[in-house]
RNA sequence: GGCGCCGUAGCCAAGUGGUUAAGGCGGAGGUCUGCAAAACCUCUAUUCAGCGGUUCGAUCCCGCUCGGCGCCUCCA
């Protein structure tokens, strides 16, 4: 069975077939590196995350590749504000992207290339549009003529027939001969200061969408499978992809194209105006935790709006806890084997798992197939229905969704702090002479280092808050 | 104005033309326990924004209304 995705392409869900067989070949938006990335950003870049996981889950060999846009009005008007080399300013944000991706488990793709060290494959496809009659030069910059392009516009269901020459021009852009038209390769002015190339287009740094066709065509080929980003690139930044890459090749470009909707906070677009503007330091200076975050901008469908707020997270923080302690659980099971029913339970929720996934990434009753089976193994470990020797099939199994979903860090529950493991042994002296207040002082004493104590029937155990 | 999405329990969120409308968080009760925690059990939507229509039957299909959001050359 094949992998379902909806493509923005056909709009319509569509099974998935790689061009060569096993290898999928991946291409998604990334960052501009002007300033430090949103939760917004980082909802589309958990989203192609798990789309990546999930393809090599499904056992692809997956090919991805990510840009990093260096150079734009934004980070050229920023950088010199601040008076810093474009190159140093852009540095910091690269930087403070990777952090914020490793925070969130966010797993490093196969080729992060950098518009700045591109240029020359840029130019190529600019000049090869040229040969095609795709382009003109106006006042030194090189602009794509949309008239040459008969289907530009369908790609985002749009009717531009509208927007013709002289409707909608503004000041900086007079010289285009159509207000639709979108510029290749723009001319050096005064504002770039030292920001430009010397190049056969002429002195000047390339366009807004040209990095995007020609780094993914240089890393993936002419033709690649699959093309992510948000549904605002729609139009018109995957529109001029589309229309660069074919007009250069003459070949179709991107087979599946994938958009993940907008994250909203207060039920609106994340904006600065109306200081409802993120990122994930802020929420990390709140006490949330990474992957409280990852589990929330992972847990909406991602072609659905998600509503950002403090108590998704809150819950997401219950619901991660339940998973951790199940992992724990399992750790300290001392009942009989389970024998077949353990495996028939693996194997019917595993199927509810994938059949879920497979569905156009159907996050939510995936994650229903784990918590059900949280439960399912729960039941069977109050039973006594649950042997030590099970430990390395159920942790197994929630190791294996791990891998798609990056939720819980399972190699962590190392129950050997000497220090702590003192005080329990303190402890449970104290409460074998019936001393309940030095017990319940120690085990606050221990709360206000974040260690929580349970007792259980084999003994007290502990875990951090 | 054009294009599109959404409205399911206190909150989040699946789902199906007809057996019990997933799951998570939260809440209530119970078992266990010195207490607590975790775990397990039970309960927490006779109902799926509203009104019509199609149908033997609709939350699911169609239409309208109301409400929310996004895109239409900054934007994940």
């Amino acid at each position: 069975m094949a992998i379902r995705l909806y493509n923005t392409l056909t709009r319509r869900i569509e099974d998935f077939h790689p061009l060569e067989n096993g290898k999928v070949r991946l291409y998604t938006c990334g960052p501009t590196v002007y300033n430090v990335a949103h939760i917004g950003n980082f909802r589309a870049f958990v989203f192609y995350d798990m789309l990546r996981r999930y393809l090599k889950y499904r056992g692809y060999e997956v090919f991805h590749v990510m840009n990093l846009t260096d150079v734009d009005d934004k980070t050229i008007r920023d950088s010199a504000a601040e008076g810093v080399p474009l190159q140093d300013y852009t540095a910091r944000y690269k930087k403070a992207f990777f952090e914020d991706r490793d925070a969130l488990r966010i797993e490093p793709v196969e080729v992060y290339p950098a518009a700045t060290e591109h240029i020359p494959d840029m130019v190529r496809t600019i000049e090869r549009l040229a040969e095609r009659g795709h382009t003109y030069v106006a006042e030194g910059s090189t602009y794509f003529k949309i008239d040459t392009f008969p289907s530009y516009g369908k790609f985002a269901n749009l009717d531009l027939s509208g927007t013709r020459a002289g409707a909608r021009i503004t000041s900086d852009e007079y010289e285009k001969e159509d207000a639709r038209d979108f510029v290749l390769w723009k001319a050096w002015t005064p504002e770039d200061g030292p920001v430009f190339w010397d190049t056969p287009l002429g002195r000047g740094r390339p366009g807004w969408h040209i990095e995007c066709s020609a780094m993914s065509q240089k890393y993936l080929g002419e033709t690649f499978d699959i093309h992510g980003g948000g549904v605002d690139l729609i139009f018109p930044h995957h529109q001029n992809e589309i229309a660069q890459a074919e007009g250069a090749t003459g070949k179709p470009f991107v087979r599946y194209w994938l958009h993940s909707e907008f994250l909203l906070v207060d039920g609106q677009k994340m904006s600065k105006c109306l200081g409802n503007f993120y990122t994930l330091r802020d929420i990390l200076e709140r006490g949330y935790k990474p992957m409280e975050v990852r589990y929330v901008l992972l847990a909406t469908h991602y072609r659905q709006q998600l509503n950002f707020t403090f108590d998704a997270l809150t819950a997401a923080r219950g619901a991660l806890e339940r998973l951790r302690d199940f992992a724990r659980n399992v750790h300290l099971a001392g009942g009989n084997e389970a024998g077949e029913i353990l495996d028939e339970t693996n194997e019917r929720r595993e199927k509810e798992f994938v059949a879920s996934l497979d569905d156009d990434l159907n996050i939510a009753p995936a994650l229903g197939a784990v918590f059900n089976y949280v439960r399912d193994i729960g039941r069977l470990i109050a039973d006594g229905k649950l042997a030590q020797q099970d430990e390395v099939k159920v942790l197994g199994k929630l190791r294996d969704w791990n891998k798609v979903l990056g939720l819980i860090d399972l190699e962590d529950e190392t129950m050997t702090d000497i220090e702590v493991l003192q005080m329990i042994e303190l402890r449970t002296q104290a409460r074998a002479n019936w001393d309940w207040d030095r017990a319940d002082q120690i085990r606050l004493e221990l709360e206000r280092k974040g260690i929580v104590l349970e007792d259980r029937r084999g003994g007290t155990v502990w875990k951090r808050k």
